[in-house]
DNA sequence: TCGCCTATCACTTTTGAAAGGA
DNA sequence: ATCCTTTCAAAAGTGATAGGCG
């Protein structure tokens, strides 16, 4: 199986964001090694597991099917971790950010852009149940987020991550070392990602290609791979759905199509190889990378079937690892807060203004980048504004028990005590008003956002989900 | 009419309790 | 009595599709 080796502190160059459907993230045989240098920085190394079949979906583009009742992710979110402390607790969180500020529909075995996005919803937080473990327990093996759920049910009382339909998500995943749920270290937090997970949620697949993946990867859909349309529906009519005419081909026909994606199911669950592995530094601090590199590779992910120039190429191979914001972490020192008004992070200071990190820094230069980049595209009435969220906000759904404070990082000793300890397996949906109280002027990443308020309620985790 | 969403279907895998054996 | 393995039913998950809704 491929590895993608993620360190934090350095943001190599993106392989992902521009069309990388027909581009293989080059695999090298031997990884360099991961970089550590000085004491303060972390070691924490993470790994994207099934980088091969996340690299299949992302080539064709990703989509993840939301439902009502929540739908699990494929590929699964799974990482192996290495460089904690082995006698540490450690949460092990997860949550998305949208990788625009785009709603997307799919129009003639493209994607184009169908207009503004929705308004955020607010940001839930999966927290894997084995959270709080040892750092031995989160490297003995690869962390699985199998039971995180996606929905578009903004009433959603399961504690599924909400997400809006026809939208490009990217998950992060964070870890964060904390003794027990009470006592949250912020000097250990950490943030990760990796481009190749960036999906399009949908209610209903959009795209037969990522649909004959599913099919040819995912056990559950077993009975469809071998019995293709279900002789029930052999006898309904042929009304084509959802995207009419277009999609939904039966099973036989799709055969030869997954053949030529060169679907090779054993690879998926068995092949293991180092593909890439990216080094950490420490001089990045990720979130200027990241502001910085938006004038150079597109904050959204281009239509999945749209080809890029040079850059994306480029992105391809494994650059220095400084020179990107795509693999990017984010690390919160121990070091005093920031000031309100600063717009860009020093990763020292990354600390006070994690929320504001991975947020889509897309607005107006998006729309721009978009436009070229997606030359088939109608024009586009831009600039857009840029995404909103709720931060510190409840649950929608209300359910008492669920949301509570979780951490009140500006409270009088930073002690983040209030992390609930559901039962493992269990899902909680937990809410925290974390810096929302200087927020709104941290939110604002640079001045192509215009409004401060938009930004200003960009939560890190609204709240959490056991 | 179009685009998106949802309930339902038939199937499979996963899960966990119960039973049995060492 | 404890631990391990096996069995099996229930639960959960899958994509496809008809039909609803705005």
């Amino acid at each position: 199986m491929a590895h993608l080796l993620l360190c934090p502190t350095h943001t190599p160059k993106s392989p992902i964001y521009e069309g990388s459907e027909t581009k293989a993230v080059p695999h090298l045989g031997v990884p360099p090694p991961a970089v550590e240098t000085s004491s303060h920085h972390s070691s924490v190394v993470v790994t994207l597991e099934d980088l091969d079949l996340w690299n299949k979906f992302h080539q064709v583009g990703t989509e993840m099917i939301i439902t009502k009742s929540g739908r699990r992710m494929f590929p699964q979110c799974k990482i192996r971790v290495s460089g904690l402390i082995p006698y540490a607790k450690y949460l092990m969180l997860v949550d998305f950010v949208p990788v625009d500020n785009f709603r997307y529909k799919w129009n003639k075995d493209q994607w184009e852009v169908a207009g503004k996005a929705e308004p955020q919803l607010p940001r839930r937080t999966y927290v894997h149940p084995d959270s709080p473990a040892l750092g031995s327990h989160w490297m003995k093996e690869p962390i699985s987020f199998q039971k995180l759920k996606l929905t578009n049910n903004t009433l959603d009382q399961q504690g599924h991550t909400v997400l809006h339909s026809m939208h490009r998500y990217k998950p992060r995943f964070h870890i964060m070392q904390a003794d027990d749920p009470f006592s949250t270290r912020w000097s250990s937090f950490q943030t990760f990602s990796f481009p190749e997970t960036v999906f399009t949620s949908v209610t209903a697949y959009q795209n037969e290609k990522i649909t004959k993946l599913k099919i040819y990867n995912n056990p559950f859909a077993k009975g469809f791979r071998e019995h293709g349309r279900n002789t029930r529906r052999e006898g309904r009519g042929q009304k084509n759905s959802p995207a009419k005419g277009q999609k939904r081909p039966v099973m036989e026909e799709l055969k030869p199509d997954v053949e030529e994606l060169d679907l090779d199911r054993s690879e998926n669950t068995v092949v293991k190889e180092e593909s890439l592995i990216i080094p950490v530094g420490n001089s990045c601090p990720f979130w200027v990378s990241e502001q910085n590199s938006a004038h150079t590779i597109p904050a959204q992910s281009p239509p999945p079937g749209e080809h890029t120039e040079s850059p994306a190429q480029e992105q391809h191979t494994p650059a220095p690892p400084s020179s990107s914001q795509a693999y990017r972490s984010h690390e919160m020192e121990d070091t005093a807060l920031p000031g309100p008004t600063q717009d860009v992070i020093p990763l020292n200071e990354f600390r006070a203004r994690p929320r504001t990190l991975d947020l889509a820094v897309v607005p107006e230069q998006d729309a721009k980048q978009l436009s070229e980049s997606f030359t088939n595209l109608p024009p586009l009435s831009i600039p857009f504004p840029p995404p909103q969220d709720y931060s510190g906000m409840v649950d929608p759904a209300g359910k008492p028990g669920l949301h509570r404070p979780m951490y009140s990082p500006y409270g009088p000793d930073q002690s983040l005590n209030q992390w609930m300890v559901p039962p493992p397996a269990q899902y909680r949906a937990v809410t925290y008003s974390a810096f929302s109280t200087d927020y709104s002027s941290q939110g604002a990443s640079g001045p192509a956002h215009g409004s401060m308020a938009d930004w200003g309620q960009y939560s890190l985790f609204p709240y959490a989900c056991w």
